[in-house]
DNA sequence: GAAACCACTGAAAAGGATTACAGGAAGCTT
DNA sequence: AAGCTTCCTGTAATCCTTTTCAGTGGTTTC
């Protein structure tokens, strides 16, 4: 058996309360603090976190919900999160739901179970139109994907205004068959599929956009199978990290080269994003600052629980690189 | 006051052991169970796990130790022992030690207070030497970094043999000056830069290590001051993933193409690694692998506290991509 | 028909902390 | 010197389960 309070309380010859007002820095004499203090090292004693997290009715644990850790995008979060939440003296229940709806119901029952105090969560498309029924039993900070601003409050890119950014570059580089590649689960893909629409309708360009399960080998798929038609685009825009790659992998096995043959632009920067081939064009997320401020809204939203939901968008970086360099000679200039 | 197993026995006309018998599966008449399970539907009852941990005194949680989420092969590693664990009903804590000996300590306190029953380490060279003396009240599973087979069970690359591999590798397409590039902080690193010292010497190649920090930034600083010196190397292996990056970033800056003047290999395999510059040659790690086999010796240690310690060694896949190719017309042949 | 057994069920005792409450000693005020 | 604070300290209740133990009623066995 584990040495409890109990018996740092014994062997200090004070009463458990007081052992428990050491930790807690409640008001203590020095001398018994003194005293208590020897007897915790002497016995090695730990406080039993689970004794007190019932007995206090507060977990300090917050849970975040995303898809797949290994997505590079989520993995920076976890460890703002993480950090954030440590800083704090809380706890993180990490789970990842692989985009599915019956593994995101689940792991809400479970964070139920742990009392958490709050959740981060970045839901699919079904898992938040079920949230707006469900009401929980704690705080909810959707991230990344939000939806329309609702009863929770959220965090997210502006991605519509990204995908114009976007858009806007390879066109002023020249392009103008220009496809987008969307994930098929999330809300962020609508969000950017708007921007999309919006900007080639701006511009005056054609719009073909292709919606697929967000991950490189679906993507390369998909883009196989649209540049065997005749008519090629010179331009594709992916909507996240691991499409793009797909993408690029694509144009491999295609033989065409980037940026000549085809432009391509991104989502999310990350250390091998400039060494990928030409370097990868990439709207930047600002990740720091979105973890950051999902875990500011979440304390925000404790301590005033009836306040109106917030919905907090950030705006991400272009950063050009080789995969949309312009290229003389290309569309209506002769070559020589 | 959320609702509690009082309520649902209450409103069941049962007793709470009854109600708790159905979550355990014990003994309970099929119609008292129906009844109980229509009292929780109502209610929408959630057992509390912090009491049913403090009660039957186990936490079903592991610890999950390592350097930084951030790190490739840390953040697949994750993905596979949360995916094991909470297959056997277990959560996972997560701690990022950022290679902090101090952080390493304290997270250990926690896991104390967290009673888990198992810990999941890749402790940095100081943290291996202070685990031989403190004794933990929970089994640990070191992962990845090892140290030889001491008190602890360990699950690690053949980290030797793959380095070897590799300058073998490297050797066969024709490199005679390679240097090796090791993390700082690691044992994974020792055991590589004594597979490179063996392998150089046994191939009669020259030998030069240097050891850094294991990020990409530092690895880019100390190869472009090693090939600042008038006797450039023909080839790099990089200890890690990242510092590969970095590598591959000082090629760039320096104007080096790859694997022209210098051929570069390194370790783990990524979505993207085929995709920066002409492709890289890595030693593949069997992460999933690595992480299953972790899980076993953790239960089985559990289950046999006093059967010796075991140390698995895996052996690595040598996956071949153009940052070796072979290149005709190098060293000794001459260029037409 | 008594004894043994079986399958359930409930009352009550943990498990290890926090915290409301009350008490005691010392220091101040009047 | 009585009365009031102030500051510590200890007692005991409480958080929510699981689990032991002692039935209870019914069935089988001899």
């Amino acid at each position: 058996m584990a040495v409890s309070i109990k018996d740092v309380a014994q062997r200090a010859g004070v009463s458990v309360a007081t052992v428990s007002r050491v930790f807690g820095n409640g008001p203590v004499s020095p001398e018994l603090r003194e005293r208590v203090e020897k007897a915790i090292a002497a016995t090695g004693y730990r406080p039993n976190l689970s004794a007190r997290r019932l007995r206090s009715q507060h977990s300090q644990t917050i849970g975040l919900m995303v898809a797949d850790i290994r997505s590079p995008f989520f993995t920076a979060l976890s460890r703002v999160v993480e950090d954030e939440a440590y800083r704090s003296g809380m706890r993180v229940i990490l789970c990842n739901t692989d985009e599915s709806a019956d593994r995101e119901a689940m792991y809400l029952r479970l964070m139920e179970e742990e009392r958490v105090t709050g959740l981060i969560w970045a839901p699919t498309r079904g898992g938040l139109e079920r949230l707006a029924d469900d009401d929980l039993p704690f705080p909810v900070v959707l991230v990344d994907r939000g939806g329309p601003v609702g009863h929770h409050d959220s965090v997210v890119l502006d991605n519509q205004q990204a995908t114009i950014t976007l858009v806007r570059h390879l066109h002023a580089i020249g392009r103008s068959h220009i496809v987008g590649l969307f994930g098929n689960t999330s809300s962020t893909a609508v969000d950017r599929h708007l921007g999309y629409i919006s900007a080639t309708a701006s511009l005056g360009l054609s719009s073909e956009a292709f919606f697929v399960a967000p991950n490189a080998e679906a993507a390369e798929r998909e883009i196989l199978k649209v540049f065997s038609r005749p008519d090629r685009p010179d331009g594709v825009i992916a909507s996240s990290n691991l499409m793009l790659l797909g993408v690029v992998k694509a144009m491999r096995r295609l033989q065409l080269s980037t940026p000549e043959d085809v432009a391509i632009a991104g989502f999310d920067n990350e250390t091998w994003s400039e060494l990928v081939g030409p370097g990868l064009t990439v709207i930047e997320q600002p990740v720091g600052d979105i973890g950051r401020m999902a875990m500011t809204l979440l304390f925000d939203r404790l301590k005033a629980p009836k306040a109106p939901a917030r919905k907090v968008m950030l705006s991400g970086r272009l950063i050009v690189r080789g995969s949309t360099a312009p290229v003389t000679g290309l569309v209506d200039e002769p070559v020589e």
